[in-house]
DNA sequence: CATGAATGAGGTTTCATTCAT
DNA sequence: TATGAATGAAACCTCATTCAT
């Protein structure tokens, strides 16, 4: 099938070194039979990000009740998790996101997404108390997903920051990130500090 | 000149867009001429970010004795202004990284110099017994600098977070990092607790 | 067909100053087209000579049992003929050795081929007592080889040489063939001198 | 000087992948100022060659008087002399002729002037009764002479018949070439078998 | 609907040649 | 005369796209 084919092209090649032919020779297929089902590269691969993408990052239904530094390092294993997992098709979108305005688009849908889900979050905590209450919620959660997301592209797409395993990674990054809410002194130590 | 003309042409065509022929129309130069200087388009973008990233996103010299909100604040303040000053080269830049290998590897030397910075400032606040003794330095300087760095990317790259001006960004990300790093609480009432 | 378009420019105006796309016009092809076929202007030549070298130059099979005189000089027309029959093609890879190793490489196989054949025929010669025994059979084969391909060349290719006709030619090559070898007078004589 | 460098980079590089530039470079001048003295590249190598040929293959004076055989080798030997120590430029000769018409008629008439000095000494020794009545003087010495060439070539040019040094091969042209005239035999045994 | 040969626009690259200094 | 940067014609090559079968 097509759809496959381009992406075992687009994540061994890169967008731009594909070249039709070559997703067709993939696919078995005459190179004339793309224009069936496809006008373009980038209308294939809009349609295989927007048949992906879907199951990719969305952050898994929070088990509630949970702590929330378990809660938030759960969400962020998934996430280092998620990119792990779909490192070729993520470094695919980084590529295309830079010169194709619709795959942006895309992203930035995406990403907003999950933006509002942390936001929502974070300003839950925020009315609770739970964190400092000089920070915006919007920005901080925005800007905290933004750190976890450029980790795991740093460790699993740009294959840096070797050093780390995954749950290390998890476990600092759900560190900096409560701490940062403020939330971290008072997870460690509130049955201390009320006892 | 040629590096003129093409930074010219690249920021407002993209790398992929441009052509060399683009490039000598902009410097009111034959075609054939660009050979005299330079090998390919590559060639001239690698020669153009040596000669540019020099003065970018190089931490200034930190003003020793501030205090340390202060100066991690200037520090982030510098960075978001830096990348705005520098949006389209930087834009150019994450372009090309993901189909160059050299420029690729000239990001990532730039990036590494900068982390350690970050990672030895943030290593002797730990010695000092400022920061959070669980977060390991190294880890958390790299990824509360790519954090200001994502958010920069996305405020001024991608024309995102219109919400915010750079001083709002420069105070909150300096409170996400802060207390990230267990700092900001200490720093804000270190002598009421002890009161 | 594109050999034959190629042949027919070739021969007319060198391999130098032959341009792919002359090729394609005198296939009545777009430009692009030659690229599915062929990758270079070399490559097409290399396998035009390869697809027409097969039946040139080399030599007939011997009438055996004819006398040694006739049998040189049949073999020695043959050779005329098949230079004057094949005049364009051999003025081209004489040009095109010159620079190009590959169709070098493909030209000395030929000639050593050819050069093989007349070495273990004049070596019978010589074992049979009818070949001065002075002389090296191998050596004198390529010479004597050499000085017929170097005639028919002039003769055919050059253009020099108008004064003598084919049979001519090859009669008297065939003398100083025979003579050079000390055949001559023994062929000429022996039942004379016998007597 | 520009006719020396010309010399030096045509023979390292042939004429064709020779630049003009590159011989400038060679000649430590301006490229521009090639044209102060030649105008083509064509022209510097016709200048080259009319500079340079006066002095190689020509006969030298005949010894007089010397018995034929050692006449014929002494030229022989002297001819094989010549192409070894002038090697190089005449495979950049060999290499002109194939396209440049001016060159070719230029090599032509060099080949007339040897040929018929050859042509003159062949005739004299058939009135001398000493030839093969039969053959033609004109085409026996041309064609021998175009055998010792093609010798020549052979092992100094291209390379091959690496078996066999200049002597022997002198030694052995020689031979071929005074039985092919005839004159083998009784060179040896003329006074034995009048005897 | 599938095929794949053919197309040709659109770029790159070379280098002989010019010309202002 | 010497210089060498600049020129631009003339080739090369790629690949998305078409279309007759």
């Amino acid at each position: 099938m097509l759809l496959d084919a381009a992406r075992a092209v687009f994540e061994r090649e890169g967008f731009l070194h594909t070249r039709i032919s070559d997703i067709c020779d993939e696919a078995k297929m005459a190179h004339g039979s793309f224009y069936t089902y496809f006008s373009s590269k980038e209308e294939i691969f809009q349609e295989l990000i927007d048949s992906i993408e879907l199951d990719v990052l969305t952050p898994e239904a929070s088990p509630a009740g949970a702590d929330p530094f378990e809660r938030i390092k759960s969400a962020n294993r998934h996430y280092l998790e998620a990119v792990r997992d779909n490192a070729g098709i993520l470094a695919l979108i980084e590529q295309v996101v830079t010169f194709d305005e619709d795959a942006r688009r895309t992203r930035d849908k995406r990403e907003s997404a999950y933006a509002e889900i942390l936001e929502r979050r974070t300003r839950e905590y925020q009315d609770a108390g739970l964190v400092d209450p000089r920070l915006d919620a919007s920005f901080a959660a925005r800007s905290l997903g933004a750190m976890v997301d450029a980790v795991a592209v740093s460790m699993f797409i740009d294959g840096r920051s070797a050093d780390y395993d995954l749950e290390q990674a998890a476990e600092q990054l759900t560190l900096l990130w409560t701490n940062a809410l403020g939330m971290g002194p008072d997870l460690a130590s509130s049955d201390d500090r009320t006892s």
